[in-house]
DNA sequence: ATAATATGTTTACATGTGTAGTCGTTTTCG
DNA sequence: CGAAAACGACTACACATGTAAACATATTAT
């Protein structure tokens, strides 16, 4: 159960394509939201020894595209993530087997197949996993 | 786990990374090697309108990290690819695997059942290939 | 021998991306 | 009030990538 309803038209805007730089950035906004970019600043400079202008560049540029929304909080900002993150997820997932697998899921499933990458217990959790997915109706 | 025997090194050396444009000379070459720029050229000045200089520079780098090799033949080169495509699907799909769903096929599986783009027929041939994949030993 | 052709090399340039220094203000603390 | 701190904007710079013009040289056809 997803969209249909929804005549607000909640749906995310074009694919916003998001950096490997950019991604630390909204993961923090889609693990809270909104936050301060001191906030940011602190956790990014911890986790990947970013400075914070680095920070605000990446937050500035996320605004740029719209992929976080700014909102004035006296002198400052409060960033809030724009786009989910499932479907920033999706559309990587998209592209990436579209460009390496002709779009469909199986050709990866078969490669890492054959590549040996699948144990006996991934097997197993795949096959439980597929068991209990409802089908588009 | 995994490396153990093979004394004959037949790994492909250090994950290449093969950018979108070199993927389209990549798959030429993966296609059938040797191959002569000007066959090269000729292909991709069609499927993508490139110009010679472009594919050359693209042959170029590619040599350059040694993904392709030239082998001189008169005053030209004979072009081969030196990497496996498998092993560069491999890589990318290592790759983004990791950064999305933590280095794990199942949370993919998941997601795309999340998302419904899981059609019931995909569901079955899935769970058919499945059984039929000889888990590592 | 000359002119045309084919090849590879050099150089170039715009855009994207990772990273960060500096500036100009505003707010706050002493 | 004046100094320090916080904040966002602007500027910068290197490297990657897509794309190609120019160039030098070798080869071939006339």
């Amino acid at each position: 159960m997803s969209k249909k309803s929804a005549k607000k038209a909640r749906d995310q805007r074009p694919p916003v394509a998001i950096t490997e730089a950019e991604w630390a950035v909204m993961e923090l906004l889609w693990e809270s939201s909104p936050r301060t970019s001191q906030e940011i600043v602190a956790l990014l400079e911890k986790e990947r020894g970013w400075k914070r202008p680095t920070v605000l560049t990446l937050l500035t540029r996320l605004a740029a595209k719209a992929a976080v929304s700014t909102e004035p909080q006296g002198n400052r900002f409060l960033y809030t993530s724009a786009v989910e993150r499932s479907a920033c997820v999706a559309e990587e997932t998209r592209s990436f087997l579209e460009r390496m697998f002709g779009g469909a899921l199986q050709p990866l499933v078969a490669h890492m197949a054959e590549h040996h990458s699948l144990t006996k217990k991934d097997i197993a959790e795949l096959k439980a996993l597929l068991d209990d997915i409802q089908p588009k109706p």
